[in-house]
DNA sequence: AATGTTGTTCGGTATAGCTGAATGTGTGTC
DNA sequence: GACACACATTCAGCTATACCGAACAACATT
């Protein structure tokens, strides 16, 4: 583990996290590292624009560079690539918004979002990251992880985001049983009150889970008695086809859940 | 300059570039370095996600994190935030997709993007990285950039992107000076072919320009006899109204151009 | 005007990371 | 099926590198 380089990153997450905007003084105590040290590697950081300098201020911020990274790794990413097509279609069927995410650490974090298809004013969520245990395209992706993962997953901070968010392992380790039996997962208001969600993971070669697709909407529509279930059959589906896609379902355990 | 941030920086840089996926001997030779010292940089950067290797082939990917940290920057940016409002509102005005831009390096990277309102399928351009020599986007920031820094834009390469790419350095400088004597920028199939730009500048606190704003679309409506004229109005008018947000006319040279 | 901040520069020192050679693993070829 | 190649990875020694404490300069606040 190259020192430099890893507190390099731990700016670049400080500066992701929070707020937006830091002195010089303030990342050094936060990382317990000397001020010096710091601006030698926020220089370096702003010389590739990975950070950017506020010439009134002197504060520092990450820059422009990070963006076109970001974006380039959606560009190379192969689940979504896979998925635009199918998270299309879904969204069209589901006359609802789709997410595409996968899982990076303890929080997923959405790689294509479709809007709903009404006419109304979204948000764009691509980048956003939620913590796997509050949405049910965590639990798709966590309840098919290899085991020692799933522990790993576990053993994170489970910290509430509503008042239904799952904090307990017993209940979430539950939770997971439940959606690897089933081959889908659905939240209610974990996450966000009044928003529920349906996902399914999706598989690639080998049959490793590599992300989940599903969606995402107003928990009274989601999960009316006469919709969940075509939503969750659609949602289910279009998991399949693109785990198709990706080349999953030669041979391996999981067969049965495609 | 953190030697081992640096050549860090450059890898992540390098998976960013086309070729998504990469060995660590291919990288090492691109950058000139030994293969260890490669590796050493990539296990670092991938124990925060910042790249990920395939497990099957080994190779390496820029990971999910710098797709958090590109989310963080949105997040973060006063310019974007501000122009939310009038991105929106210039878009219905003009029926035409709007974007937002801001310079990075010799590049012009896109921070919003508000789809043309006509309901076909348009693909998010939000974190692509454009020539700024090539787009109106790119004109309308760099004549207004400080002498300096201007010069530094005009020392970059300079390769077409379409055959009525302006690639000379006396052509651009004189294109620029237009621009600046005019508070917009106009191109014509620089970039895409048969696609045009409309653009004026963003300026901020101290007159500094911090970005541009602009449509983009078909060249045959945009530069259309009657709509031209009025779709310039428009975009300045936008222009000034971020400009306005950001804090900028309070003194300072570029007032006329407000 | 004085004092507390801030971001920045400098030079010595010890450590951290670079390099070359060697290992192990999988792939393509004869 | 055995070979050779290419690849990612590991190791150990040396050197260069990046860290730190202390001092400086600019600024805002009192």
């Amino acid at each position: 583990m190259i020192q430099s380089v890893q507190r390099a990153a731990q700016i670049l997450v400080v500066l992701g996290s929070g707020t937006p905007r830091l002195g010089v003084t303030e990342i050094a105590d936060r990382l317990g590292l000397a001020k010096p040290t710091v601006h030698g590697l926020l220089r370096t950081l702003e010389a590739h624009e990975l950070v950017a300098q506020d010439p009134d201020t002197g504060k520092y911020s990450l820059g422009p560079g990070v963006l076109q990274l970001g974006n380039a790794y959606l560009d190379g990413s192969d689940l979504r690539a896979r998925s635009l097509r199918w998270a299309e279609s879904l969204a069209q069927q589901a006359n609802e918004a789709v997410w595409v995410a996968t899982l990076s650490g303890s929080r997923v974090i959405v790689l294509h979002h479709v809007f709903r298809p009404d006419n109304t004013v979204q948000i764009l969520e691509v980048g956003a990251a939620i913590p796997w245990h509050a949405c049910a395209l965590g639990h798709a992706i966590v309840a098919n992880l290899p085991a020692s993962q799933r522990a790993q997953a576990l053993a994170a901070d489970l910290a509430p985001l509503t008042g239904r968010t799952k904090t307990t392992r017993n209940a979430l380790t539950r939770a997971l049983a439940q959606v690897r039996s089933a081959g889908y997962a659905i939240e209610n208001e974990e996450a966000t009150v009044g928003d529920a969600g349906i996902a399914a993971p999706i598989l690639s070669r080998d049959d490793l889970v590599a992300g989940a697709i599903g969606v995402v909407g107003s928990a009274d529509r989601l999960l009316a008695a006469g919709a969940r279930d075509e939503l969750v059959r659609a949602v289910v589906a279009a998991a399949r086809a693109v785990s198709r896609d990706l080349g999953a379902g030669r041979g391996g355990v999981s067969l049965s859940v495609l």
